[in-house]
RNA sequence: GGGCCUGUAGCUCAGUUGGUUAGAGCGUCCGCCUGAUAAGCGGGAGGUCUCUGGUUCAAGUCCAGUCAGGCCCA
């Protein structure tokens, strides 16, 4: 195996713009990658390992990438990479969604055409040409973008939903379907263009202008009818029917012929109403018979005007109790009665004068009169309430938007909108008007030609899904969601509300249905592959196209009457296609796909867009759920898939969508190139949990470039540098074991490995969010700020051994591993960091996840390590109020604590070290319990654990335990049980209901969070003074090294002179005299230091205040 | 119109089965440190946890509603 380091350039520095424009090494990676095949020969290595089955969603290619792609692929590949490392064989093929309406829509656009009509006159076979390059417009793009974030996909190889062969495979796929009785003819109500000839989507349906404001008529019409009570109503026990005038608003008039019920709702309270003569407003309109008029209770006074004046109540009903209540309909419509397909009309029919009342829950009582006009034809909402009922269905207006009756005055031929007029008119004349207005309010319209849009119960091919629903609900149950509630709330609530599918789509560019249908018997057949329409068909052509019109020619002979088939005109809804991809992609069932599909069914793990809850996630599930009952499949029983991690909306920084329209749309090229793939993929993981809405904000980018990359890669700066200069090798047989190290390093390895337990815990649970955040606060907070600056002289004292071994060791592990656990998430960075950390060992993306190691955890030391930082904090404010800067030693340190296993942690020698080194401090002068003289305990109540024993008295026991005394608080911390009085009754205390903590009563400064007591002895001696001294003049002479631009390894010899007897002192002379010349000459690198007799000049020489007036010169000389 | 998600400091986000001083980073102000150095550390200021009501000894957390933004379906 080659390698892009060699092993003679261990520790290579990193690009020098590696921060500042990671852009340019990360394609310096790419190269490499692209040189070694590192992702083929990854795949390669998993060969024959238990497989992690990832499917990839496929986009369509004639869009754009945006950086909401951006971050699901970010996801797949993050946790493709995690469970590669994990040892797994992860197949990552990838696909294109290559059908459908927006295919469609695109084409015409290009063309310049508009509607069905014209794509006819265009022709079906250029058109759906068209189609078929159209799709791959983009393709290059997604490609390379994709490459470009380090997406691994197998490009060579995708599947494509218009290839014959993924055809085939639905085809099979519905055949199958069709074969096990789930698939039937049925209508659908969808909004219709008359002059288009066409349904429209609901795609279509949102384009901006569709909806607008339009006067139309808004009316109360009469229907005659008779109440016969279903149980006794409130005031009228007898059975007899009621006569009355139901009332019933609409603003379609048209729509009225087509009247086959009325609709209550069934809990509404609803009222028979006798209007009261003599109004001085209304009574032009109002019908001067007796007949009662009823509606809903709610809605009364806003029709009838006010009870007792105006109207008032006969009798009351609930909304049930109306039902199967008749009435007279409205006109004689012949003729216009249509098959509804879906379900057999039960015991009336059109030519029947009266009609039903029918209860319907989604009945409103905002306005309108709480009875609802039933035109099942021309309503989605009416229609599912028809099939409910199982009503017969009248279609008065036909296809074209004209009617194809005669209905009154209104003759066959009219256009729908202009009949309104005379129906009221005829209505009216009958006295069935009740009121009449014109009022504005919203309507659709067809997006080409702006006509009004109606809508129209058209044919349709359904799969019948609710047979199925149970298996679905049940199969739910075991998906594990990410977030949950996607699974027990969106998805959850969609299975339990679940409708036929309606796979069927007037279009042209689409997987052609394979149903056949005879011409002369209606007998239907379903094809399940290629071969077995050329065996019926006779013969097919040489390169059959399984697209219209090509496959709308073979026409077959029918098995029930030896007629002719041929085949329904419509094609597959496309989310079929992509919910077939588990088969299709493979061409399952044929050639040698059964084994491959038994291997890679179910998926272990797919990721998309929250908008795909209705779409891809539901469609793959249902799929699913009807092939594994397949016994010839041969497939596990469970879903299609066991984890679905949910990506929601990338916004913009201020929250708001992201459109072309309002040009707030990023640019995913633009964001790469400024701040590198790493940063954009770490920001989106780790700014918030994948599925809340992300505000996408390059300010943001740019602070998790600063805080998190800049740490992590000036930690390898700092390390290589000195590595390098010493020539370390981390395979040395000198380097000291684990065991052997000193404590600070022991505590770097150890929480080396909780930070690698930690990650992988965190990405077995999918929470990428948590895992990043794991990594990015030990490297910034741990291996930086605290080890590396914490240890720093170690690495460039001069002299070698063990100890300096020790902590290159150290420091080279934790890097090795931050570069693994870091390469799911950041596969550049994390390459570049490993091939110069471990060179010979082949792409970090091919190495195993580290596993941990429990020996070399150390419990002790992380406790105690939390517990110095606790201290050093309090240590510094303290340094702060008296005013003593850090380079001045003081004598000691006190700490009071309340705790005795902090105590003991705090005890031990390392980290009384660390404390004291940290903040310059020469011994820790006490450490004890506190005794009362300078903090007193203060015990308060532990809710959580008290809380849950006595309740309601929580209150009052908080108060007695806010007044224990010391002696009572003692016994309770040592043990002890204590008794206090709680409204009147003994409560009996044990140790873990109160939180004992410290409060000073100290008269000098003193530091405390409640559990520790600190102060300092912050009283001078000559000697701690002319330490101070000393560290003042290391720290300006190795400025004046910086200063001279001297390497870090030179050597110096020092001149130095100061008129102040104190300076000479603690510069000049040795250990044994009172001085500090040792430590001045080793932290400066001297190996020459003289003290003048006097003040040296000239050009080399430099001056400096130390403090209090006292001034020090020096001559700095490089050492031969 | 229906279902669902989100709302916590100027900004981006944490906040465990409800438990009493609501946290972090960035920004800002003050100080410190500095051979990783256009870094680093400490401290201060900054919150009616969208709002209203309810349950509870106790609500950022649970319930109902409201407002705002969003998604899906009508």
């Amino acid at each position: 195996m080659s390698h892009a380091v060699p092993p003679t350039q261990r520790f290579a520095p990193l690009s020098e713009t590696i921060t500042s424009a990671p852009s340019k090494a990360e394609l310096e990676i790419l190269a490499f990658w692209e040189r070694e095949k590192t992702f083929e020969r990854l795949q390669e290595s998993r060969r024959g390992k238990p497989a992690f089955v990832f499917w990839e969603g496929p986009p369509t290619a004639n869009g754009r990438p945006g950086i909401h792609h951006v971050l699901a692929r970010t996801l797949k590949d993050t946790v493709c990479r995690f469970q590669t490392m994990l040892g797994h064989r992860v197949e990552r093929k990838a696909g294109w969604d290559t059908h459908g309406l927006p295919v469609e829509l695109e084409v015409e656009k290009s063309l310049g055409i508009s509607g069905k009509p014209q794509i006819e006159k265009y022709g079906v076979a250029a058109f759906n040409q068209k189609c078929r390059e159209s799709v791959w417009k983009y393709r290059e793009e997604w490609e390379k973008l994709s490459a470009r974030i380090g997406y691994w996909l197998d490009y060579a190889d995708p599947y494509v939903t218009y290839e014959a062969n993924y055809v085939e495979s639905v085809w099979y796929l519905l055949a199958r379907f069709h074969r096990a009785g789930l698939i039937y003819r049925g209508k659908r109500v969808l909004p219709y263009c008359g002059r288009c000839g066409t349904g429209l989507s609901s795609h279509e349906l949102g384009q901006p202008g569709v909806y607008r404001d339009v006067m139309d008529p808004s009316v109360i019409v009469r229907c005659r009818g008779w109440i016969r009570p279903q149980a006794s109503s409130v005031d009228q026990p007898s059975s007899d029917a009621i006569a009355v005038d139901f009332l019933v608003w609409t603003t379609t008039p048209w729509t009225l012929p087509s009247n086959v019920a009325i609709a209550v709702h069934p809990d509404r309270q609803y009222v028979a109403a006798r209007q009261l003569k003599h109004s001085p407003t209304q009574t032009a309109t109002w019908c001067e018979d007796d007949r009662l008029v009823c509606l809903v209770k709610e809605r009364a006074s806003a029709v009838l005007g006010v009870e007792g004046e105006h109207f008032e109540i006969v009798h009351s009903f609930v909304g049930r109790q109306l039902v199967e209540s008749v009435y007279d309909r409205l006109f004689d419509v012949d003729g216009a009665e249509i098959e509804p397909g879906a379900w057999q009309p039960s015991g009336h029919t059109a030519a029947e004068p009266a009609r039903q009342v029918v209860a319907a829950e989604y009945v409103t009582v905002d306005d309108g009169t709480g009875i609802v006009h039933q035109a099942p034809a021309y309503g989605a909402d009416d229609w599912a309430t028809a099939q409910r009922h199982k009503l017969f269905v009248l279609q008065a207006v036909g296809a074209e938007g004209k009617f194809v009756v005669d209905v009154g005055p209104v003759k066959a031929g009219t256009f729908f909108k202009d009949a309104d007029d005379a129906l009221m008119d005829d209505l009216k004349a009958r006295g069935l008007v009740f009121k009449k207005s014109r009022e504005s309010h919203s309507y659709p319209h067809c997006w080409r030609c702006n006509t009004a849009l109606f809508y129209f119960a058209s044919p349709a091919w359904y799969i019948r899904t609710t047979a199925l629903k149970e298996r679905m609900v049940a199969f739910n149950k075991r998906i594990r969601w990410v977030p949950e509630d996607v699974g027990t709330g969106r998805f959850g609530e969609w299975l339990e509300n679940n409708v036929d599918w309606n796979i069927s789509r007037d279009r042209y560019w689409g997987t052609p249905l394979p149903f056949w249908i005879c011409d002369g018997c209606d007998h239907e057949t379903a094809i399940e592959s290629v071969d077995e329409l050329a065996r019926l068909a006779g013969a097919l052509p040489k390169d059959f196209d399984l697209h219209k019109p090509a496959v709308d020619a073979p026409r077959i002979p029918c098995a029930k009457c030896c007629g002719s088939m041929r085949r329904t005109a419509p094609v597959l809804d496309c989310w079929f296609d992509s919910g077939a991809m588990p088969f299709a992609q493979y061409h399952w069932p044929f050639g040698t796909s059964r084994a491959t599909v038994a291997d890679q069914f179910p998926a272990s793990f797919i990721c998309e867009g929250l908008d795909q809850t209705r779409g891809w996630f539901y469609t793959l599930h249902a799929i699913g759920a009807f092939v594994t009952t397949l016994p010839d499949a041969g497939l596990a029983d469970a879903p299609a898939y066991g984890t679905c991690l949910v990506n929601g909306l990338v916004l913009d920084k201020d929250g708001v969508k992201m459109s072309k329209r309002l040009g707030n749309v990023v640019d995913p090229w633009k964001v790469i190139e400024e701040h590198g793939t790493d940063a954009v993929r770490w920001y989106l993981i780790s700014s918030a949990a994948p599925w809340l809405p992300k505000k996408f904000d390059p300010e943001g980018l740019a602070e998790t470039r600063g805080r998190f990359f800049r740490a992590l890669v000036n930690s390898y700066q700092f390390f290589r540098e000195y590595a390098r200069i010493d020539a370390f090798d981390p395979a040395a047989s000198e380097i000291p074991p684990v065991a052997a190290r000193p404590e600070i390093d022991r505590w770097l390895v150890s929480r080396t490995q909780s930070v690698c337990t930690d990650v992988r815990a965190a990405m077995e649970r999918y929470d990428l969010t948590a895992a990043t955040r794991a990594i990015e606060s030990f490297v910034v907070d741990e291996l930086s700020n605290w080890y590396i600056r914490r240890n720093r002289r170690r690495f460039w004292k001069g002299e070698s051994g063990a100890d300096k071994l020790a902590a290159y060791a150290t420091l080279h592990d934790a890097l090795t591993k931050t570069a693994l656990v870091l390469a799911p998430f950041a596969p550049f960075l994390s390459e570049m960091l490993w091939q110069r950390l471990a060179p010979g060992l082949g792409s970090v993306h091919v190495q195993l996840f580290p596993t941990p190691r429990a020996e070399f955890v150390d419990r002790d030391l992380e406790g105690g390590m939390r517990l110095v930082e606790r201290l050093v904090v309090m240590g510094r404010a303290l340094r702060e109020k008296a005013g003593m800067r850090t380079r001045q030693p003081l004598r000691a340190i006190h700490v009071r604590a309340s705790d005795s296993e902090a105590l003991r942690l705090l005890a031990t020698p390392f980290a009384a070290a660390q404390v004291l080194d940290e903040l310059n401090i020469k011994q820790v002068g006490s450490l004890a319990a506190d005794d009362g003289k300078l903090v007193k305990l203060v015990g308060k109540a532990n809710f959580k654990v008290l809380g849950k024993k006595i309740g309601a008295r929580m209150k009052a026991a908080a108060a007695a335990i806010g007044g224990l005394d010391a002696a009572a608080l003692s016994t309770l911390r040592s043990g002890g049980h204590v008794s206090v009085e709680v409204e009147g009754a003994p409560l009996e205390l044990v140790p873990e209901d109160v939180l004992v903590s410290v409060e000073s009563r100290a008269d000098f400064a003193v530091e405390t969070d409640g559990h520790f007591v600190v102060w300092l002895d912050t009283a001078l001696d000559r000697e701690l003074v002319r330490e101070g001294l000393a560290r003042e003049a290391v720290n300006r002479i190795n400025g004046l090294r910086k200063e001279r631009e001297l390497e870090v390894e030179d050597r110096i010899r020092l001149t130095l002179y100061s008129a102040d007897a104190d300076v000479r002192a603690a510069v000049g002379e040795a250990r044994r005299e009172g001085g500090f010349r040792e430590l001045v000459a080793a932290e400066t690198l001297a190996t020459g230091l003289a003290l003048a007799d006097s003040e040296p000049a000239g050009a080399e020489v430099a001056s400096w205040d130390l403090g209090e007036g006292r001034t020090l010169v020096a001559r700095l000389e490089r050492a031969g």
